[in-house]
DNA sequence: CCGGGAAGCTTAAAGGATTAAGCGGTACGC
DNA sequence: GCGTACCGCTTAATCCTTTAAGCTTCCCGG
């Protein structure tokens, strides 16, 4: 009904000008030498008309909306709902909205959203960059908008990153896996040119390699983006035909373990007797799966916070950013969970 | 480093007025009688100069923001995150943003969230609503701004909702179990004031008397939000302690199940040989328990769906909304999924 | 030949906040 | 006695867009 109350009106309310009414309630008083009676009178002013500063006209005098993009591949898939979580809780306690979207993988759908968020005008941008978006990375950090990526990263784009140490922490889970006899590890991924899945990849090659075991071809199964459900029951349907021996999988996203798990529940194979499983990341559904999975475990949590941490001391050095080669890495370190599987 | 191009800029250019530009930008030529060759020389010179219209002055201007301020329990929470990623899809494709916020099922986090987003002018609010924020849901309708509650509603407060038959689903449940032989059904549920929860209580208890059967207050079992997770392993311990006999367990949300199942298989009590169990809500856990879960399945996509919708009609017609007793409650039905507990 | 209207544009205010610059007036130093 | 300094406040421009009202010019009918 009665419209909020502006600056003009408390200015009104005590016949000064809007400006006094300014500098008291952004707390320059001392700067613009205000009186102290007055600062008292407009505080006090404030309070009692109850005024709310008018966020967009501030935004559009200073041209910083105090908004952060989020963009990750799917919202709906915990992995990135627990990280918006936090990124949310803690920008909030900065001061800061968070406004979100899903790229699905997909290249366009990233540039759109990221056309959407520029014109809204936020802030910086927090990105799990999809695949072939490296130009779009370059063209937010040229425009001088703090941009850090998270989970994911470009090894050719010089840029803010908080990630995990992926190469590592996969020859750990294979190392395991070698250690508890197996011999004939498949490893069941994406289909991707992006640089933390294949460095699972990576880790997979060395841990086999620093054992002196072969890396057959067809050990190595990639599944596609697109049509995900039936290309991992293809995959894994091919895999486990017998024409090779194959007595672990190491799966290298917990979507991929779900899909492969209902597959291996279909052909009635035993874990971990007939076959040992490790997967990245966490699922309830590993959980409750006859034999609890062993898994990867990222610290999501602190994955948010470093990522909100980094962004934020972005922002506040912003002014000072010509410096345009002295990115930070971030690496949270993942750890092996070991249970029955 | 070269700033946006305003109307002025294009005006400047082009040596005209920037109410001209503006009139042709907002496809008003008709109404103002801009010439025609203007209308192309400015639509021209809007691409040349590649114009986006800052809609921080817009929304200055206009008081609407596009944006949408969407409050739900907890984000991380698939139940949540699968709804929001459908909000947010719809949302985009109408033009609008979402910002998101967790209240924890806590009311002064809900009210500190609701005064964030109404301090950035949100135009509306979608709200799984937390216990005891009635009069926060009253006080933004009272300020003439759309709401439509999720999941959740107040029935002594009269709103737009979008929820689903929780009764009846419930009802048939528990039917279900009872069809199965089962005469000791007990329930897990919550300790709340939450309508949405407490008629699953409802539907539980119809079931139960259509059949015959007692309701044992000691069969009724609640946990309280705070502390979920110990609560519900005492409770559960108390219910299969052997004091009174259980064949069945409904289980309110897919969380209590996935808590209650823990406790279940740490007590290696056999589903469904010995325990039936149907929950509501889905899981990946579900699926992977030894015998997959029966669940009840909300169809969260057209839970969104819905929601947006009914919410972009009210802000179409807003402004002619003297009416404040004509709310909508779209009921989407939730189907029982049965299988193996 | 003049009044009226329309065509085609400009002016200016509004929306709310920020902030450099300015303006009297008093006090102080030299 | 004059220049300077500071105090306490106001003025006005600025951010960008929207839109009612106004201003020319021209044409047409009476």
């Amino acid at each position: 009904m009665n419209k909020k109350t502006s600056l003009k009106d408390i200015a009104q309310h005590l016949g000064v000008s809007t400006a006094l009414v300014s500098y008291v309630i952004n707390h320059k008083e001392k700067e613009a030498r205000v009186g102290p009676e007055m600062v008292k009178k407009i505080r006090q002013a404030a309070i009692d008309l109850n005024y709310q500063p008018n966020l967009i006209a501030k935004s559009l005098k200073s041209g910083r909306t105090k908004t952060i993009g989020l963009i990750v591949a799917d919202i709906s898939n915990p992995f990135f709902s627990m990280i918006a979580r936090i990124i949310e809780d803690e920008a909030m306690r900065q001061g800061y909205v968070v406004i979100f979207g899903s790229s699905d993988e997909n290249a366009e759908k990233s540039q759109n959203l990221i056309n959407v968020y520029l014109n809204r005008q936020v802030d910086a941008f927090i990105i799990a960059p999809a695949e072939n978006t490296e130009d779009q990375i370059k063209a937010l950090q040229n425009a001088g908008i703090p941009v850090v990526l998270i989970d994911r990263y470009f090894p050719g784009v010089p840029s803010d990153s908080v990630r995990i140490n992926n190469t590592e922490v996969s020859k750990k889970a294979v190392t395991h896996l070698i250690k508890e006899d197996r011999k004939h590890i498949a490893l069941l991924t994406y289909k991707t040119k992006l640089a933390h899945i294949n460095e699972r990849t990576e880790g997979y090659k060395q841990a086999l390699k620093a054992h002196g075991l072969k890396t057959g071809k067809k050990m190595i199964r990639e599944a596609s983006y697109q049509d995900i459900e039936k290309d991992v029951e293809k995959q894994m349907l091919d895999l486990l035909s017998g024409q090779q021996k194959v007595d672990a999988i190491f799966f290298a996203t917990n979507s991929l373990a779900v899909l492969g798990l209902k597959v291996i529940n279909k052909l009635g194979i035993k874990v971990p007797d007939e076959l040992a499983i490790v997967s990245f990341d966490q699922s309830d559904a590993f959980d409750f799966f006859y034999a609890p999975l062993s898994y990867v475990s990222q610290c999501l949590n602190q994955l948010g916070k470093e990522a909100l941490e980094l962004l934020i001391k972005r922002l506040h050095q912003k002014p000072a950013r010509q410096v345009h080669d002295s990115f930070e890495s971030v690496i949270v370190e993942a750890k092996l969970v070991i249970r029955d599987s």
